[in-house]
RNA sequence: GCGACUAUAGUUUAGUGGUAAAACUCCGGUUUGUGGUACCGGUAUCGAGGGUUCAAUUCCCUCUAGUCGCCCCA
């Protein structure tokens, strides 16, 4: 034991893509690529290094954040890198970088590796992959339509059904701020409530009520009415007559009655503090392992601020590839295969290597995927080799062959075998 | 930052105060040009260090790593 062994293990909280991975990760990126598609959306990229002050300049909170929750260091000439942790600031300088030369609405949609320094749990690493969908340019109420739509149809697309695998919930940032406002509470307060409806489906009934009524006094029994309620009627009269209350009404009522994409009001969606202004969303996992929401996103009044230039209104959601997967394991709902070549091409001995390779090479210059197996082992490993892979056919390359130019095709699921030239064995299989 | 739990073969897991078992995988063989079956064989300083003990993989402590919660989640 002089030298310490490297470890075979990947670095904390990133995942290797071992083939069977890749596979299943290929299938997600094709579903999201494909979706976004069929709502006409664009994709766009960036690098995944950042200059840190574009996370530190949104306040203190999120300088806290950058240090503590972002992989940042210094480069060759001591500038101040970070490890993108999130999209939407890159695609907020993108946009109001061509903001004159664009054409808004503008629908944009990328699947970034985001990095975030943080402790690993279940659903959560410190690397993945999101989709980000926007629309840009427009406050119209068709945008959060079609946003909503959009992530159903993604759900959809993975064989998932509504109301079975996944629920898609709302909510409007403008009724809590109504309800906050008209109880009178402190900042203070209204924060303490907001934290704790975020919690709302983690906590006990009884745990939850106390915890109300111990930090908003006398308003919790309004509180706790809003936050119960499971149908938006079911709010505090008052908040009725408020227009955000009407918007989300008609919103959630359009939905299931003109695009049969029901969704569910849910009071305790609230989408942390950051930038929404609007309507919140969220797609909720159903199954018991993983009860949590999988996408989320809502509106924003101005995400370009930083970067000076007219105001723009938005809406967007994101998505990670882990709960994805996650979800599609639990449901059963995975159907992606790893990708075998079609045919495997087998030399008796490896003096025929090099003829072997030829053989493949003519097929592949047909558009057929070919391989050579080029180790020492038997001819009965080989092909039992060949046929866990799932390779659909195999030749066996031997000095007869290669004098005669004839060939024997071995189909690997039927059994079966033709002989002819190689360009007749390619017509076989094209 | 706080807490709980776990660590045995490549993988998934048994098990015991007297140096370990199975399944699958992999490698090799029965079968020197025809597979998926069958049979045989091979692969572990029981995470690291220390302590208790005649004896520790097993009990205790420390460390490391991982998992799962909390916090946070842009």
């Amino acid at each position: 034991m002089s030298k310490k062994e490297l470890t075979t293990d990947p670095y904390k909280g990133v995942r290797d893509f071992y083939p069977e991975d890749k596979a299943i990760q290929n299938y997600i990126f094709d579903t999201w690529h494909t979706t976004a598609r069929q709502f006409g959306f664009e994709e766009y990229d960036a690098s995944i290094l950042e200059p840190s002050e574009l996370y530190k300049s949104k306040g203190v909170q999120n300088e806290e954040m950058v240090n503590e929750q972002t992989y940042t260091f210094k480069d060759r000439s001591d500038r101040e890198v970070t490890l993108r942790p999130e999209m939407t600031p890159t695609v907020a300088r993108m946009v109001a970088g061509r903001a004159k030369e664009l054409y808004f609405p503008l629908r944009w949609y990328s699947i970034p590796n985001l990095f975030r320094y943080e402790r690993t749990q279940r659903g959560r690493l410190r690397e993945h992959w999101q989709l980000n969908c926007d629309i840009f340019g427009t406050d119209d109420i068709t945008a959060e339509i079609e946003m909503v739509l959009l992530a159903n149809q993604i759900f959809l697309n993975f064989g998932a059904e509504n109301g079975t695998h996944f629920e898609i919930c709302v909510n409007h940032r403008g009724l809590l701020d109504a309800l906050y406002k008209d109880l009178e509470l402190s900042e203070e307060t209204a924060t303490a409530v907001t934290r704790l409806a975020d919690k709302m489906q983690k906590m006990e009934v009884n745990e939850f009520e106390a915890a109300v009524k111990e930090t908003a006094a006398r308003a919790a029994d309004t509180i706790l009415k809003f936050l119960r309620a499971k149908s938006i009627t079911e709010v505090p009269e008052f908040l009725k007559e408020n227009s955000t209350y009407l918007e989300l009404e008609k919103f959630i009522d359009d939905m299931e009655n003109k695009f049969a994409c029901p969704v569910k009001f849910d009071p305790s969606v609230i989408r942390g503090f950051d930038y929404y202004t609007g309507i919140v969303f969220e797609i909720f996992d159903l199954h018991p392992e993983n009860k949590r929401a999988m996408l989320g996103g809502g509106r924003y009044e101005n995400l370009t601020t930083l970067f000076g230039g007219d105001k723009l209104p938005g809406i967007g959601f994101g998505m990670g590839d882990v709960t994805m997967r996650d979800f599609l394991e639990s449901h059963n709902l995975l159907t992606a295969n790893i990708t075998a070549p079609t045919l495997i091409v087998i030399p008796t001995d490896t003096e025929l290597n090099i003829d072997a390779e030829v053989v493949a090479n003519t097929f592949r210059q047909a558009g057929i995927s070919a391989a050579v197996d080029i180790g020492e082992r038997k001819m009965a490993k080989k092909l039992a080799a060949a046929d866990k892979q799932m390779v659909e056919y195999a030749i066996i390359i031997g000095d007869d062959e290669v004098k005669s130019q004839t060939y024997v095709l071995k189909n690997m699921t039927e059994g079966s075998e033709e002989c002819g030239t190689l360009e007749e064995l390619i017509s076989k299989i094209v």
